[in-house]
DNA sequence: GCCAACGTTGGC
DNA sequence: GCCAACGTTGGC
């Protein structure tokens, strides 16, 4: 089992959006970078589970816990012109763009915010989210970085 | 709103 | 293939 960081803005869809849905699933549209189209197709598999992260908002941090319930299949709001999302560039005949589903294992019972995961820089190396120029809207977290960061909670 | 970092585009 | 211009991300 391999274990994800997700980000999403909390003004385009939050934890407790998730949290709202009737079956605690959604399906994570809008990837638009290669590398992480990447970790999606060839990386992601049922069962795996992911940190879900708050970005572009007042607090930074992350908020909960998310499994991934489908393999990587086409985004089809790349190919809708009216979605902000939309790529004229993606074929429906070869999607260049991929989402998977996600459903929510559990809300934290706290924000662990990104200010305080750098106060835990010396246990942090190497994870991602720390490193500079991070842009990268979902990526691989080690073990020990899981663990670690679930420990603050 | 600012700006650093980085990805993409497109002319040559 | 190089690289300047441009767009986006995302913390602050």
């Amino acid at each position: 089992m391999q274990y994800w960081l997700m980000k999403s803005e909390p003004e385009e869809y939050s934890i407790d959006d998730l949290a709202a849905e009737d079956d605690l699933s959604t399906y994570w549209d809008g990837i638009r970078n290669y590398q992480a189209r990447n970790f999606m197709r060839d990386g992601m598999k049922i069962g795996d589970q992911a940190l879900f992260y708050h970005s572009s908002c007042k607090v930074p941090g992350v908020t909960g816990i998310a499994e991934i319930v489908s393999e990587a299949y086409p985004d089809h709001t790349a190919f809708d012109a009216g979605d902000k999302h939309f790529d004229a560039k993606s074929d429906p005949e070869n999607p260049r763009w991929l989402m998977v589903d996600i459903k929510l294992v559990r809300k934290l019972n706290r924000i662990i915010a990104l200010s305080e995961l750098r106060e835990h820089a010396s246990q942090m190396d190497g994870f991602r989210l720390l490193q500079r120029g991070n842009r990268l809207s979902l990526f691989p977290v080690e073990k020990r970085h899981w663990d670690y960061i679930l420990n603050l909670e």
